[in-house]
RNA sequence: GGGCGCAUAGCUCAGUUGGUUAGAGCGCUGCGUUCACAUCGCAGAGGUCAUAGGUUCGAGCCCUAUUGCGCCCACCA
């Protein structure tokens, strides 16, 4: 085999095998009579370019799908993108600026063309960057979250929910971002640990009894909001004040104080300032007393009308320049150091305001009690199962989901107003919620309407896509054959975000569980814990890596590393365990293909002449049992551990060296077997070079769609598997004997064995023996111990290796003497300093505890060298 | 404030329901290169399984407490 080069991959091999399975469609699935298998991935954000969690996330997917599609199910895989709404207006606004252009230049319409523009131009981007790793989707069925058929359904679910009195519009306090300026979810407003301070404020109180109340708050700026100041019922200190009215420093509006159980008295000064539009708390307290709510900032972030002196500033220079002249009235008290945590945008990592606003929310407790108790009946499981619990916990605690966004790339909000005649009435205020445009308004037959200016989050797509991938709202057969599905594969970060709403949505809309099984990967980290990140700059590029080691060895390194469920560390040195592997596999094929080519005849037991033959097989199938179960339990490192053993270690190591003495027309049908057997089973780990050997062997078939090896039991053979375990450890035992006594490397030794053993056990192998462990088998008669021998004990059985005329014994003995003396001396020595008492009182502990250490290493070297002694007598 | 996870060889980690002498990869030391592979082979050194108790005939694994690290959730300003 000359041809082959001796390195994979070889350049291009990966390409034109996948160009091949695209083309014949392999992994196309349709309705069929065969059991449907279907996974859902998490549609990645049409901006992003695969990361290492991608490349985690896919390989597991790919592994489940290959596999099931060996195992003769009609498996399907529907890939596509989401809009990623923010990311991608984010993106595209980045484009415009650079031509000095914003949104706003264009307009609505202009803009979305231009992100349309975008899309296609760069959109497909993740998905080559699958299709090189591997994936193994249905690309006839690739789907977009603004694509017609999903649009559809969004609307569709939309306006049912609204139909249903799940989906209301109001004012409520929200997360707010001002840079992306647009509504938040909760979800999308991750709360972080920041290091700020407490400031306490004094408020000055009318009529001078006491001069003034003090609050805290660790946001200054807002107090220009303030409608009252709050304190406990019970709280004694403030018993005087209620009723009383204070002025609001700087602004000088008068403020009520109000009572409420809501404030904890033993938290800064037990009376709190109460800013409605701009604190949830605080908008609850406004609420039941009727307070006023004053929004002083606008959406960019800076301060508005109602700021009066600040009108203008950004919040953070507002807060500012507000301490500065609190400090130069004599109303900042003090400040405190205060950790507390505050909400960033998931984008852009600013920090959001929490605002009084006008927006669209699904009520979502009635949605969340079916997806709870299908989770409580066992009916959907997650891996590991550790993630119900938490899945469970936010189930319960559902607070409603803020639905829509001030931008203008997504699913347009399905509502239109009457903007108004002369005879709009109240009526005419109701929101229209409609499929199509309506006609004109129902109340004032005006035709002036508009529609609604917002967008629907990005995740009120991506909550169908189990089933708007398949046509819903349409019932065809599709969504009969595919619908539920079978397992989700997915990283935790998204399990409130996806995971959980597809289970609402599916539910819901289906009546049905949307998946079975939730398979929660880990995190991938870089070595040293953290989280791998473009603004951390440790970002390892799979692409990268495929292209330095291949998308196989990328893949198996994963799944080696990868334990269920737990984070992923990586380092780039870790491929090198894929690399290396994908070379072994790769050149032990170069041995073996060769010695196929005389060989048809399919393996029958009559072939299988000797022990290791029998053992190969035996040792084949219970990797094929072994593989097969820790794939059905998710354990994807242990699957791939057990086929890297298995090739590595005893068919390269033991069986191809063992077969090196014997003629190819013996072995070939049992190497054909095991290596064929094994490609089939590595096959969803290592897509591309177990397609590149494997049409070697059956040219023109694709490995994609041959049959999953079933393990039968009929080729087990523990006899066999105990006796060359016997084999490998006497093996390993004279070796390490040869390297004790420095027996020269090409010196054959004689091992004197008991008659039975030699015969059966080791005396068929002695060709091997002679050539990989220089070792010559001779059995005999008596127990006695030969002259000049040293011994081994492997079980229950006595080997003597000979020792005349190998080495000079007497040199040989005289040397570990001599060794054995040098010890001893050394020994004394460490001995003596360790009972000095001089020493033990000045020398630093460690030396102390270095020098004792060294002494017990001594002594143990010595009694090893003595038991040497012993056996060469 | 609540919850979860982790702590095993120099490094990164496996260890399925408790069962003999605790494993791997990398790194390190020695030897080996005509005959698939130096991205290789053989041999070796290296561990009080975080700490303290407990359950058990038996604990890396189960229970309790402690320490350290990490993550998630949470409207105490």
């Amino acid at each position: 085999m000359a041809d082959l080069p001796k390195v994979y991959p070889p350049k291009e091999v990966e390409e034109k095998w996948y160009r091949l399975w695209e083309k014949e469609g392999v992994f196309h699935a349709k309705p069929s009579s065969r059991t449907p298998y279907t996974i859902v991935i998490p549609p990645p954000n049409v901006t992003g370019i695969l990361h290492m969690g991608h490349a985690l996330n896919n390989t597991l997917q790919d592994i489940l799908i290959r596999w099931k599609r060996m195992e003769d199910f009609e498996a399907l895989w529907v890939p596509g993108t989401d809009h990623a709404g923010i990311a991608t207006q984010n993106v595209v606004e980045k484009a415009l600026a650079k031509e000095g252009k914003s949104r706003h230049d264009l307009g609505r319409e202009k803009f979305v063309e231009r992100v349309w523009k975008w899309r296609e131009e760069y959109g497909g981007t993740i998905i080559r960057q699958l299709k090189r790793l591997g994936a193994s989707c249905d690309w006839e069925r690739e789907r977009f979250t603004m694509d017609e058929g999903l649009s559809r359904a969004v609307q569709e679910v939309f306006i049912r929910l609204y139909e249903k009195g799940l989906i209301y519009r109001g004012h409520y306090i929200i997360n707010w971002c001002p840079r992306c300026q647009t509504a938040l979810s909760d979800e999308e407003a991750p709360h972080q640990d920041v290091e700020g301070h407490l400031y306490y404020i004094r408020y000055p109180v009318e009529g001078g009894k006491p001069s003034h109340i003090v609050v805290a708050t660790t946001r200054p700026e807002t107090l220009l909001g303030d409608t009252a100041v709050a304190v406990h019922p019970k709280d004694e200190r403030y018993r005087t004040l209620l009723g009383k009215t204070v002025r609001l420093p700087i602004l000088n509006r008068p403020l009520k104080v109000v009572e409420d159980e809501f404030v904890n008295p033993e938290f800064g000064t037990g009376a709190v300032k109460v800013t409605p539009a701009h604190d949830p708390n605080d908008f609850l307290i406004g609420q039941k007393h009727n307070l006023p709510s004053v929004n002083v900032m606008n959406p960019d972030g800076t301060m508005n009308q109602e700021a009066g002196p600040y009108k203008g500033l950004d919040r953070f220079e507002c807060r500012k320049r507000i301490l500065v002249d609190l400090e130069k009235g004599g109303l900042l008290e003090k400040t405190e150091k205060h950790l507390h945590a505050v909400g960033h945008c998931y984008r852009c990592h600013t920090v959001v305001e929490p605002q009084l606003s006008l927006q669209w929310f699904v009520k979502m407790r009635p949605l969340a009690e079916p997806a709870i108790r299908v989770v409580k009946e066992g009916k959907v499981v997650f891996h590991p199962s550790r993630w119900t619990k938490i899945y469970l916990d936010w189930m319960e605690n559902i607070r409603d989901w803020c639905i829509s966004r001030q931008i203008w790339w997504g699913h347009r909000i399905p509502v239109w107003y009457c903007v108004g005649t002369d005879h709009c009435k109240l009526a005419c205020k109701e929101p229209l919620v409609s499929r199509e445009r309506p006609a004109q308004c129902p109340h004032c037959k005006s035709t002036n309407l508009k529609q609604d200016e917002d967008v629907l989050d990005t995740w009120f797509s991506s909550w169908l896509w189990p089933f708007s991938t398949l046509g819903w709202p349409e019932e065809n057969k599709d969504l009969r054959t595919f619908y539920p599905t079978d397992t989700l594969v997915t990283a935790p970060e998204i399990l409130f975000f996806w995971v959980a709403r597809m289970m609402m949505a599916g539910l819901e809309f289906r009546k049905e569980i949307p998946f079975k099984n939730v398979y929660i990967h880990g995190t991938v980290r870089v070595e040293g814990g953290k989280k791998m990140s473009k603004s951390l700059g440790n970002i390892i590029d799979p692409l990268e890596i495929i292209d330095e080691v291949g998308a196989d060895a990328l893949r198996f390194s994963l799944m080696m590393i990868a334990a269920t469920g737990s984070d992923v560390y990586l380092s780039k040195q870790k491929f090198f365990i894929g690399r290396n592997f994908t070379n072994k596999i790769w050149n032990a094929s170069r041995l073996v293909l060769p010695k196929l080519k005389k060989s048809s005849k399919p393996l029958s037991p009559e072939l299988l002449t000797t022990d290791p033959d029998r053992w190969i097989v035996s040792r084949l199938h219970r990797t094929a049992q072994e593989t097969t179960d820790a794939l059905s339990g998710y354990r994807f490192n242990e699957a791939a551990g057990k086929l890297y053993d298995f090739f590595w270690h005893e068919f390269c190591d033991w069986y191809l060296e063992i077969i090196k003495t014997r003629t190819d027309e013996e072995v070939a049908p049992i190497l054909k077997e095991v290596l064929e057997t094994f490609l089939l089973l590595l096959h969803p780990f290592m897509p591309f070079i177990t397609e590149e050997i494997w049409q070697k062997l059956n040219p023109g078939k694709t490995i994609s769609l041959s049959r999953w090896p079933k393990p039968d039991e009929k080729w087990l053979n523990p006899h066999v598997e105990e006796r060359m375990s016997f084999v490998v450890r006497a093996t390993g035992a004279i070796r390490t004997l040869r390297s004790e006594l420095r027996v020269p490397p090409k010196t054959v030794l004689t091992v004197d064995v008991p008659k039975s053993d030699a015969a059966k056990v080791l005396g068929p192998l002695n060709d091997f023996l002679l050539k990989n462990a220089k070792v010559r088998v001779v059995g005999r008669d008596d127990a006695k111990k030969p002259k000049d021998s040293a011994t081994v004990m492997i079980d229950n059985h006595t080997l003597h290796v000979l020792l005349e005329g190998v080495i000079d014994l007497q040199k040989e003995k005289g040397r570990i003497q001599e060794e054995v003396a040098r010890r001893r001396t050394r020994k004394e020595r460490t001995a003596t300093l360790l009972s000095d008492k001089n020493f033990l009182s000045r020398a630093p502990e460690e030396i102390v505890a270095k020098t004792e250490e060294s002494l017990k290493e001594t002594e143990e070297g010595i009694q090893k060298l003595e038991q040497l002694l012993e056996e060469l007598k």
